[in-house]
DNA sequence: AGCGTTGTCGTCAGCGATGACGTTATCGTT
DNA sequence: AACGATAACGTCATCGCTGACGACAACGCT
């Protein structure tokens, strides 16, 4: 049904190599030859299918972004810099969502790179190299966001510096005098969290407090595990007088989970986050969180790929971005 | 260099066809040669290319969401409703994020769809029926969302009671015995900005209070744009005593300008939100608001696409999601 | 024995484009 | 006048896969 090459050179008088050339801008082709073209291919309203040229050049100038959880500020605002770095470099982006389940990370980019994108940034959760050798080919680059794994031809590395974000975060409360310092941490397996798990034992340790495992909940990301967490922790562990949290969003659960036990926040309860989303500085109390130039590391992801894309074969090292502790009201 | 249907069947001593036949489940095969062919896809890890595919069946399983920021929490929930609706129907979804650029929502629709994605759901700022069709074959249904286009084959729409929540908001506002209420309006074309101040007209004609012109600006439609709203409409008409805000963004803007300004809310200025995103509840003070079900928006929208999908041709009525009133501390 | 049926495959063309290479006319050069 | 260079096209095979159709053996039935 939609219109192709054929039916434009048949109304242009011409061959369908000559009409692919008029399209592509490529090859000498006559000025009066190329306007025929031309008004044939607007007459007809011709458009190229992607998906035939993509079968034989193998290049669709698009690229893939893989991540858990959209309705997630940080992965947002990271989307943000990958989004306008890729258009400015004529890149369409196309996301996925793989909404934190391992089964659909994989099919994600699988997905992506049979529908033939040219290369793809990932925010794992569960990614390994393993899998990722396995769906991707060698010329098909991915970019890995916070994330250990050594960096080789065609994996990229993005990382934060999450786990001295962590020992801030924990440095700051028991600085401050806090002994009993709890930690929600998200889901059990991912890296970010394994990583701030370590900031965390970190600043303890720094402080010569003895880490207690039964201090750290495995919740999940959002609000509502955070207000669950908070309410469990604190039922079974009353003396706790601050939280670090992995995130902001489980920060705001924290806050209103204390507001709803009838715990001051900072006084009975100090809080802190991670990421300082753009939320954190309105709600209230405001969190004290460690800020991540969220941007920035999409930006250079998405940098990083397409020089990948430009430039095959070639190893890069790992991009580190710093952190910084942010001191606001909850603690 | 991937791995084609052509290995497979030479490893498996079999015709091209055969393997097809296999990976499809489709036609009559020997449970033997099935054996062999599946150890021999999987031997060299063989996946169908999703592009060559498409080129002959025209279907990829696959469906194109397009939107304008991906950082608003609106659109994020609304997108939760569609991905999980489609996950449950076996189809794989792509985003694409406009950036509110005229130019660039058309680029998305044309990409995804060059993709030989199977269809589409578009939260449009500038679509209208006349690109759309000539973009979109009859063949590949859009579901529009917030949108007036009168529905025909191929043209699913969603729309939210988005006046009538205007209005409501309005009215409570006037109830409350303000005269001089300002609207900060988002951009200036796009559909659902002109309904919503409709139903801010509608609130204020309702109360015999006259509309006036100078009340409304039209900023963006994230935070800043509601904080540098505020601040100019409130400097050129101190008089305002409430305002209505276009989203629960801009509000969070205009509280920090209000802030700032010393103003205190709501009683020197009392502030109403629109769509009831998860962080209106949490800011200080907790936003009035006009509330959405947005996932149940999104599964609607997806749901749709799904019918029309599988039932080419047919016509569909709009689906028009109702809105309500929440009152909290912020007017 | 002859014939239709059914189960299992194979052949061939074509989806819409591009790369590699071939062809033709024109022109300048010695 | 003969020849090579160049501009401006065209031909053909191919990308990886599927739909339409055909082939052939085994089987049952009259």
């Amino acid at each position: 049904m939609p219109v192709t090459m054929r039916e434009v050179a048949l109304q242009a008088g011409v061959s369908i190599k000559t009409v692919s050339r008029v399209v592509n801008d490529q090859g000498e082709i006559s000025d009066l030859t190329r306007e025929r073209v031309l008004i044939a291919i607007d007459n007809l309203g011709y458009r190229p299918s992607k998906v035939a040229r993509a079968l034989v050049t193998r290049r669709t100038d698009t690229i893939g972004l893989i991540f858990g959880d959209i309705a997630n500020p940080y992965l947002s605002e990271v989307s943000l810099g990958v989004l306008d770095t890729a258009a400015n470099e004529k890149f369409e982006v196309f996301i996925c969502n793989t909404g934190g389940i391992p089964e659909s990370e994989k099919r994600a980019l699988t997905s992506l790179l049979d529908h033939n994108i040219d290369g793809a940034i990932i925010f794992p959760l569960y990614a390994n190299r393993i899998w990722i050798q396995e769906i991707a080919q060698p010329d098909q680059p991915i970019v890995l966001m916070n994330c250990d794994i050594v960096p080789r031809p065609g994996l990229g590395l993005i990382a934060t510096e999450m786990r001295k974000g962590a020992r801030l975060a924990v440095d700051y409360l028991a600085k401050k005098g806090h002994r009993n310092i709890g930690m929600l941490a998200g889901e059990v397996a991912p890296k970010n969290v394994i990583q701030r798990v370590q900031g965390y034992r970190d600043g303890l340790e720094l402080n010569g407090i003895k880490y207690r495992d039964e201090l750290v909940l495995n919740v999940g990301t959002v609000i509502e595990s955070g207000k669950i967490g908070t309410q469990q922790l604190l039922a079974q562990h009353p003396e706790i007088s601050a939280l670090f949290c992995y995130n902001d969003l489980i920060a705001m659960g924290a806050i209103e989970a204390c507001k709803k036990l009838g715990r001051r926040v900072p006084d009975d309860c100090a809080i802190v986050g991670f990421d300082n989303i753009r939320f954190s500085s309105l709600v209230s109390p405001a969190i004290t969180t460690v800020h991540v130039d969220k941007y920035e590391i999409g930006r250079q992801a998405s940098n990083r790929l397409v020089d990948m894309l430009r430039n095959p074969g070639a190893i890069y090292p790992p991009i580190i971005v710093d952190v910084e502790l942010i001191i606001r009201e909850s603690a």
